[in-house]
DNA sequence: ACCATTAAGTAAATCGATTAAGAACCTACA
DNA sequence: TGTAGGTTCTTAATCGATTTACTTAATGGT
C-alpha cells in the first residue's frame, strides 16, 4: 500500500495486482475486459486519486494530440488587435471547443515550424504568414493542415469564390462598354517583381487565388462587351503601399487613361485612390476603383471603398470544421458586395 | 543506405554508425563530444533531413514543454470579443514568444484541466474561472500555476495593490468628516451568501483581495476622520447585476443613509447607480459612489463613474514575467484613478 | 614505467503509456 | 471426449527520446 505522490498506469496496475493493459484498457477499451472488473478498477483509480492516462504519454504512444495550432499571419499580438482576425478566431474557437480540442496559438513571425509540428495534430493557417520558410514547412512536414485566403496545394483550403467574386464586384464597377478597364492584380506572378503583364494565356488553368480572381475579372469585362486590351494588367507581388502606389500611377497615366481599376485587395484600391486623388482625378466621375477583402480602413476613407467582404466568423468555423474532417478539398464562404462612393 | 521517410534519433544513429547517445548529445549537449564529431553529426541530419529530436518524445522525457496554458475566465470566444481581456493576452503572448514559449488557449468553462495539465509547463490564470471546479484543481495538479486578480495560495499570483488603490478611490470619495460611508463587499465571505457583516475584526489579517481593498477603505475613512457603523458593510458573493442590485437597495435604505458608496467591482457600482436614481436621488450630490476595475461599461454610464483603472497588457506581461522565473511571490501592477461624475 | 585524470563514446534503464499476440479458462456442440 | 470458439486477462514490444553509469583511450605528472 505504498502511495506515490502521483499515480502511473503501473503503479497504479501493480497496487491493483493486475496487468498494464487490463488498467489501460478499463480506460479505453470497455469491450476488452469485463464490466465488473472495469467499475472495480474505475473506481479503485478515483479513491487513489489517479485521474487517467498521462495525455503526453498517450500521445506519443498514439500519434495523435488532441492539439491545432492556429498559425497567425503575424505575431500573436497582431491577432488580438485585429477585429476580422479575432472574429476569425472565434469561428475556430467555438467549433474546437466543442469537440474538445485545444488551441495552440503560433506566431507567423517565427522561423520553424519544428518547435511544435511533433505535439500537434496539424495547423490552420489564417493568410500567407508572414515568414516565407513556413510556408514551405508547412507544405513538407505538417501532418495537416487546412489553409485560409491562400494556398498551398496540400489537403483543404477555404477561400471565398474569389472567381465569383471578383466576377460580381466588377460586373457592378462596369457600366458601359466603352468603359477603359485595367487590372491591378496581387501574385498573379511567382518572380516577385512588380510589372506589367503581357501574356495572359498562361493565368487561364492557374488555381491561384489571383488566377481565380483574374478569370472573374475577364468574364465580367467580357459579358460587358469590353475588350481588354493586353497591355491593361500589372502584377504586384506584395500587398503594401509602396508597390501598389507605383503600379497604380503607372496604370493611370498609361494610354488610353483607365476610368475603372479593378483591385485585388483593398490595400491596393486605397493606394490606388490616393494616386487618383494626388492626379487630380475626381472618383468615381473619372475613374471608378473597386478593391477585395474589406477592411475597415476602406470603410472610413472618402470616398468609401467599394469591395468584396466576407464574414470571418462563419470562415473561422468552416475552416475547424474542415479540419477535423480531415477532408481534402477547398472549401467556400459567404461574401458581400459592399458599396461604397468609389465606384 | 535505406531511407526511413522520418527519421528518429535511433535510425539516424544506426544510419550514422554511432551510439543513440552521441547523436542525443550532439542536439543536447555539445560538451559531452568531440566538436568535429559534432559537426560531422549535425551536418548528417541536415542532409538527411532530420530536424532534431522529437518534441514530444523529449518532453515526456524531461517532463518539460515549453507550452503555458492561458486559462480564460469564460470560453475562449469571450477573450477575443473583450478588449480588456485581449489586451491582457496581447501582453502575455509578447512576453512568451520571446522566449519560445508556445501559448495554449483554455476554456474557463471547461470541467477538468486533466486533459491539458499532462502536457503543459502550468497555467497563467485570468480571472476566476467560471467553472469552480477549475479552482480546486488548479490547486492541486498544476505543476506551477501564476493566478490573475485572484488568489489561489498556490505560487504567484498578479493583482494590482489593492490596498492601496482602495484607499486613494476612498479617499477621492470621502469629502468631509460627517459623510455616512457604506461599504458593499465583494466575497468577503466563503459563504457564498449575500448579508450584511457585523463583525470585522477577523477581515483585518486575511490576504484576500477582498480583505485587501477593505483594508484600503477603512484606513481612508479613519484618516477622514469618520467612524465606520459596525453595520455598514454588505458581502456580495458574486460581481453580478441581481446581486448587487439587492445589496445596493438595501444599502441605500439603511439608516442612516449612506450618502458615500464604497464598491469592490464596477459591476457593483453601476447596480449601486441604477438603484440610486431609481430611488430619485441624485448622484453625486445625494449619493458619491465609486467602483473598481475600469471596465468599458462604467465610462459610457451617465453619469460616469469614478473607478480604479488597471494598465491590462501590463499585467499581462507581468504575468508571464512571473510565470518564466517561477518565482513565488505577488507582484503589484500600476493603477490610475479613472475620474468620472460620480462622485 | 606507473597510476591518476580527463575526454569521448556507449549500453541500458527510463519517461508513461498502447496494443498485437497469446495464454488460460470456460462453454458448447458433434 | 475432443475440438472449435469466445471471454478475459497478461506478456512483451513499441512510441522517440534522455541520462546515468560505465568502458576505452589518451594525456600528464613524477
Amino acid at each position: 500500500m505504498t502511495k506515490p505522490k502521483s499515480w502511473t498506469l503501473k503503479s497504479i496496475a501493480q497496487e491493483l495486482g493486475v496487468s498494464n493493459a487490463t488498467v489501460s484498457n478499463a480506460f479505453n477499451r470497455p469491450d476488452q475486459l469485463s464490466k465488473a472488473r472495469r467499475e472495480e478498477i474505475l473506481a479503485a483509480c478515483k479513491k487513489l486519486g489517479y485521474f487517467g492516462p498521462n495525455k503526453a504519454a498517450q500521445s506519443l504512444r498514439r500519434g495523435t494530440f488532441n492539439i491545432v495550432a492556429l498559425v497567425l499571419p503575424d505575431s500573436v499580438e497582431y491577432m488580438v488587435s485585429d477585429p476580422v482576425a479575432s472574429s476569425f478566431m472565434r469561428g475556430v474557437s467555438a467549433v474546437l471547443e466543442k469537440n474538445g480540442i485545444n488551441l495552440l496559438l503560433f506566431s507567423g513571425n517565427s522561423d520553424n515550424l519544428n518547435s511544435v509540428v511533433d505535439f500537434v495534430d496539424g495547423f490552420i493557417c489564417y493568410g500567407r504568414p508572414r515568414n516565407k520558410q513556413l510556408v514551405e514547412q508547412l507544405k513538407q512536414v505538417a501532418k495537416h493542415v487546412v489553409t485560409v485566403d491562400f494556398n498551398i496545394g496540400r489537403d483543404a483550403s477555404v477561400n471565398v469564390n474569389n472567381q465569383q467574386a471578383s466576377f460580381d464586384i466588377a460586373k457592378h464597377a462596369l457600366h458601359k462598354n466603352d468603359d477603359r478597364v485595367a487590372i491591378l492584380g496581387l501574385r498573379l506572378l511567382d518572380n516577385d517583381v512588380l510589372c506589367r503583364v503581357y501574356e495572359h494565356h498562361e493565368f487561364e488553368a492557374g488555381q491561384s487565388i489571383a488566377h481565380q480572381r483574374l478569370r472573374g475579372y475577364h468574364q465580367a469585362i467580357s459579358d460587358a462587351g469590353i475588350t481588354l486590351g493586353d497591355d491593361r494588367t500589372w502584377n504586384i507581388p506584395e500587398s503594401s503601399e509602396r508597390f501598389a502606389s507605383i503600379a497604380a500611377k503607372e496604370a493611370l497615366s498609361s494610354t488610353p487613361r483607365p476610368n475603372v481599376l479593378l483591385c485585388m485587395s483593398d490595400l491596393i484600391a486605397l493606394a490606388a485612390m490616393r494616386e487618383a486623388l494626388k492626379m487630380g482625378l475626381s472618383i468615381p466621375e473619372d475613374v471608378r476603383i473597386v478593391g477585395f477583402d474589406g477592411i475597415d480602413e476602406g470603410q472610413r476613407f472618402v470616398p468609401k471603398l467599394t469591395t468584396v467582404h466576407q464574414n470571418s466568423e462563419e470562415k473561422g468555423r468552416i475552416a475547424a470544421t474542415l479540419f477535423l474532417s480531415k477532408e481534402q478539398q477547398t472549401a467556400e464562404i459567404d461574401y458581400q458586395l459592399q458599396l461604397g462612393q468609389s465606384s
